[in-house]
DNA sequence: TTTATTAAGTTTATGCATAAAATATTTGAA
DNA sequence: TTCAAATATTTTATGCATAAACTTAATAAA
């Protein structure tokens, strides 16, 4: 019992206490984020042969033309560097992506996308928003804007480690 | 160019097609549920050394006392068989969880939590509510019932491998 | 009964994922 | 200049996660 929820001090509950809604929404949360999680994936799987990082890691390639460097990537991902080692080094032997040395830093490395890779990664975005259309379908443009907007309300909370005195 | 959006045949558009509209109401979810997953995540580690893989299986079977057989509890918490092997193995170690041999039925085990267990996972559960009531500290009892219900507008779609003629 | 099929569970091979240690290079200070 | 600290990346050890192959036992057919 050691959780300063001061209504629950302040105002004993006839009903059930604010905490198992939020529980319960958090859990609905989980599980439709996770539904559609795993239909991306099987389907990224089944029709194209890939995955859920790899995927990950062609768009973000896709979004800078110059290519990324090791760190920005993973932290872009917000992966570990030791994450996008494995997942780069499939797609270099894939042939999608390529490790260019950067001249100004022995140390670091540039990744870019081949046309090979810029091509196969088009076709399955495309396939992908087709997937989350789908999935999403009855959502209409206000009822998407709405549920949106009140996600953000579980945005810009202070977490632990943003904290200033830890 | 292979998506029979309906809309967008018939409705040529000025502004943002809604299927982008819908692609980036994923992104959001996707963010908000990855943000809290990964707090809990953090703090399950920082707080009891434990992952949250470990708390999903004691949760399952703190719900039925009885125990549950190694394939209820992969169908229950949706993931693979051999998935759960590999856990379970680490709790029995760990002398959380307890494999008792069904006397009807030498192929199956029924997996039961022990003393220590069920106290190590109330702490958890305990905690993790209030990890979670924090997180979501900004909905009230309305506007947490109104996003939980627009998110149910994301079920009871028909995906493929629900549908009769595949 | 034999035998074929189904069912419960584990094992294997592979791919993410992390934290921590190691390697190599760059930068900054003395 | 030299050498300590910081930076970029890989390596290692461990834990999920899946699909597919495998083992053992139960069930159904012949």
């Amino acid at each position: 019992m050691s959780f300063n929820n001061l209504e629950q001090q302040n105002f004993p509950m006839a009903t059930e206490p604010l905490s198992k809604t939020r529980l319960r929404l958090w859990l609905k949360i989980l599980k439709t984020s996770r539904s559609i999680e795993a239909e991306v994936r099987e389907k990224l799987r089944a029709e194209f042969g890939s995955t859920l990082p790899r995927f990950d890691v062609l768009a973000a390639l896709h979004r800078s033309e110059e290519g990324l460097k090791m760190g920005d990537l993973s932290a872009e991902l917000k992966v570990s560097n030791g994450n996008v080692t494995g997942i780069v080094e499939r797609l270099v032997k894939d042939g999608m992506v390529l490790r260019v040395p950067v001249p100004e830093d022995r140390r670091a490395l540039l990744v870019r996308l081949t046309q090979k890779g810029k091509e196969y990664f088009l076709v399955q975005a495309e396939a992908h928003e087709g997937w989350i259309d789908q999935h999403l379908s009855a959502f209409d443009e206000q009822e998407a804007n709405q549920l949106q907007s009140l996600l953000s309300l579980a945005d810009n909370q202070v977490h632990d480690d943003e904290r200033i005195n830890v």
